[in-house]
DNA sequence: CGGGTTCGTCAAGGTTTCCTCAAGGTTGCC
DNA sequence: GGCAACCTTGAGGAAACCTTGACGAACCCG
């Protein structure tokens, strides 16, 4: 279940702090705004429509407190809270004017990064969107486990879908059989790699190629497998 | 965008900050369950379906993390976890197993009442909803328990209706065995999946399908039943 | 070009999962 | 208590699925 990239938008006037969390951040894959002051802030948050925002509150020109409020007046982008202040009233008040979560400098970039993913996923959660992966004239449902190929069903075994799937949550990217095998298989010393062959040479059965001429699933020998666009 | 009074499940062995916690929330107008162990809390948490677990991590009988990932196992329950171990593999490693919120102890009650809102307001979005479902020709009356397929009156048992009702909730997407004895048995772990599958065939045959002719109800090979519209 | 390695496919056998039936057990109502 | 509706469980057979080994083809490298 990788993210597929959120876009953060990071409110924080300390230029270095704001460094170390953009390059952690963009480490993990996501995509990083960045504002300084609340007014930037605020302009990127309507502008860049961020999937979350990271807000300092002891900004120069507003009260973080005063962004919030603000902010919530346009948009109910998922909030954390990052900032100096860690008094008990701080934390209510600004928890009450609309923020998911707070956390107390000095952090480390790990467990702001986990704040993200859980703030991110339950967001997810409730914004109802069936998360679905395309890859081409692919479009795989994950929640109903459905796949279709240039709009027509395809009928898949449980071991195909999770192979499938796990090839298209990192489309064009080489993943080796042995990652398959753990990913997939769960059990990394348990399976040959052998099985893995005769699962994709199902599937490309299925997805009308073959491997002298393949379309979606291209093998790069010695490496392993990649799921490519093929238009 | 009410606040009629939430439902909170606190699993804590503390009796004292239990007894604490309990009052203080109770007093903001919330509905208080308690348990003392991760079995307890577990049980609770199916039997009594509330709106949001408050989890202290260091319980007698299992681990909290492992309790977590048992509660995850059968339930998207928002989860705030309480607890005097603070430190960052902790909290990361717990956040990323689901939890929603993370609480180091000593903790004000005001700042878990404001963690309690913020996290209820977030999960609140979608929990609202009409007490009609329908699927296809198929429409269920939640309030009054009954169920139409084309206009025709079906007569269901309790245990059937439940069912029924449980993965049209969560139309198209599969649901595995274990978490409709979750929702629908209220035995998380207790439950033979055969019993799922005996109510299931004779749902198909008041639904007018069969097993091998699926209509709504259309089995995943290991992985679990998802409902459908058949058009 | 030749050897060693990796890959693709097939068929067979074993395993898991599913569906239905029939046999109790439970619950609630008269 | 007795009856009827309902629920649960285990067994058995069928179906779907997975794994493995074998063998030839494709590939890479010297």
């Amino acid at each position: 279940m990788l993210d597929p990239m959120s876009r953060i938008l990071l409110v924080e006037d300390d230029a270095e702090i704001r460094r170390l969390v953009a390059d952690s951040m963009a480490r993990l894959g996501h995509d990083i705004v960045s504002a300084s002051s609340a007014m930037e802030g605020l302009q990127a948050a309507v502008s860049e429509s961020p999937d979350l925002v990271v807000l300092d509150l002891g900004l120069p020109d507003v009260d973080g407190t005063e962004l919030l409020r603000m902010l919530r007046a346009v948009s109910s982008v998922p909030v954390i809270i990052a900032t100096a202040r860690g008094d008990d009233s701080s934390v209510v008040s600004v928890l009450d004017a609309g923020a998911d979560d707070y956390l107390v400098k000095p952090y480390s970039t790990a467990q702001l990064a986990a704040r993200v993913r859980a703030v991110l996923r339950r967001a997810e959660v409730n914004s109802g969107g069936s998360d679905e992966v395309a890859v081409g004239g692919l479009r795989i449902d994950v929640a109903a486990r459905d796949v279709t190929i240039d709009g027509e069903a395809l009928d898949l075994s449980p071991k195909e879908f999770d192979l499938l799937l796990a090839l298209a949550e990192r489309q064009g990217e080489v993943v080796s059989k042995r990652e398959l095998l753990a990913q997939v298989w769960r059990e990394p010393w348990g399976g040959s790699e052998r099985t893995v062959d005769v699962h994709l040479s199902w599937l490309r059965r299925k997805l009308g190629e073959s491997a002298s001429d393949p379309r979606y699933l291209r093998t790069v020998h010695g490496v392993g497998i990649k799921l490519v666009d093929p238009s």
